[in-house]
Order: structure tokens, then sequence, then C-alpha cells
DNA sequence: ATGCCGACAGGATGTCGA
């Protein structure tokens, strides 16, 4: 099963993008995130015209996340508990049956959390670690299970092309990835880097400065695999050819495939 | 040192992203 996830920055200005990818790379299951808009407007007959049922959690303008997947969507939960009356549309999850049982997927948009110093960037840390805590929950149901998503933060140096340029970064800070390694702590596998040792491999590109096109980017969109996912995980890739096309996401797909 | 670009809402330009 080819799993998969990408932050399309609005799934309107991005529909055409979206089918050509779907189509050429074929996921069973997609994680979308900046969907940036309402549950109502959001054009699922264009997926399911491709083969895809449709679990979305959006609002408006801003965040929104999304799961298509070819086969069916069970117990689709919007948010992750706690929050305290958090309204913004960053987290859905929902199980798929595979040819050899479950696998359970969420499509995660974390807080960017700029600039430090500010409410913005206590919010980002205090919803990662709800993330923590749901992730430590999900655990304990030792299922297949893969938290995929814009996580927001770049896990390690070799994660961006010059350290220094984020080293004032919400992105990049101490607190920001030790929110990420806690939660890989509790037994979760980066894909990516299970798969790959290569450095400098990059998800995001800002529109800004040239930054595509001198290579300028993070690794900041990530897979995490529960135990029983990552036994049968087979490979991992990220689709950067998609960032060099006409109207691109600054972000790009990152895919994994798992024998479920 | 700051803005660069792009999407959105709304109908000009400010907010947000990363």
């Amino acid at each position: 099963m080819k799993l998969a996830t990408w932050n399309v920055n609005s799934i309107k200005a991005r529909l055409d993008a979206a089918r050509a990818w779907l189509k050429e790379a074929e996921p069973d299951i997609v994680c979308l995130q900046e969907t940036k808009t309402t549950d109502d407007a959001f054009p699922a007959d264009a997926f399911e015209s491709l083969g895809y049922n449709c679990a979305i959690h959006g609002q408006k303008t801003y965040n929104g996340v999304a799961i298509l997947s070819k086969r069916p969507l069970e117990d689709a939960t919007p948010r992750l508990p706690g929050g305290n009356g958090d309204d913004h549309a960053r987290y859905i999850e929902a199980v798929v049956p595979g040819e050899h049982g479950i696998v359970r997927v969420a499509s995660v948009y974390a807080p960017n959390g700029n600039p430090i110093g500010t409410d913005k960037f206590k919010y980002k840390l205090g919803w990662l670690e709800r993330l923590a805590q749901h992730a430590q929950e999900l655990l304990a149901l030792e299922e297949p299970l893969a938290l995929m998503g814009d996580i927001n933060v770049i896990p390690e140096i070799d994660d961006c092309y010059d350290p220094k340029a984020w080293e004032t970064d919400a992105l990049f800070q101490p607190e920001s990835r030790a929110a990420l390694r806690r939660v890989e702590c509790l037994g979760f596998t980066d894909a990516f880097r299970a798969c790959h040792a290569e450095t400098q491999q990059y998800t995001f590109w800002d529109y800004q400065a040239g930054a595509w096109q001198k290579d300028h980017g993070i690794r900041i969109d990530h897979i995490l695999l529960s135990p029983q996912a990552a036994d049968r995980l087979r490979g991992c890739g990220i689709d950067r050819h998609v960032r060099g096309r006409e109207k691109p996401s600054d972000h790009v797909p990152v895919w994994c495939e798992v024998a479920i």
C-alpha cells in the first residue's frame, strides 16, 4: 500500500496539479494539508472521479486537512483531543482496511509558530505536545499507524540548506526539534530517514528569493510510523520534481510503501 | 536589514505562511 502526504497550499488553487500527481503517483492513501477551504466547498467530486473517498476537516481561508483513500475510510475523526476550544482545522484521522489488515492514518498540519517569543510559538509547542499525548494513546492500540503531514519542524542540521539561515526560525528551534523528537522517542520511525542516508533532501522550498532554483529547501513534511507499520516499510521517497511544475505548491509530496 | 512569492478575502491591501 502506498501512503503519501502533501501540503497543497490551497486545494482549489492546486486542483489540476493534485489530479495530475494522483494519476501518475497512484497513492492508495494521501493526506493533504492547507486545503484552505470549508467542507462544503471542498472539491470532493474531482477526487471521487479518480476513485478516491474523501474525509475532510476544513475551515475558511486557513489550515484545513483531508485524507483521500482508494479503499474505504472508516471512523474518520477530526481534531486532536484537548486544546481547550482550539478551532484550527489541523488534524484528521481515519482507519483504512488493507489486503492484510488495517492501517490507521492521520493527516497532520502542525502550527508554523513564527515569530519565536510570541503566543504563536507557545501554541506550536503546545500543539506538538498534544500530538505527542495522542500519539502515545494510539500506540497502545498496537496497530499499523502512520502520522503524516506538514510537521513544521526541521529535525536535524542536515535537513536544511543552511542552519544559520534558520537559527532564529520557529521551525528549527531546539524546543521545536525536541518536541518532534519526543514523538519519535515514543516509538515512531521517520520513514524517510529509515530508507535514506542522504542529507539535504527537502520537501519545502520558499516561493521567494529563488529558493527552488538555488535548492534552498528544508525537510519539514514527515511520515512517522508506529512499530507495526515500520516493520512493513518497503520504501520512501520525495516527489521533488513536482516543485518544478507550473503553479506549484511550495511543498512536494512525500510517500512510503508499506506491506499492508 | 528587509523583502522577495503566493493564496485569500474582498474589491485595496493586510494577514499569513515558512
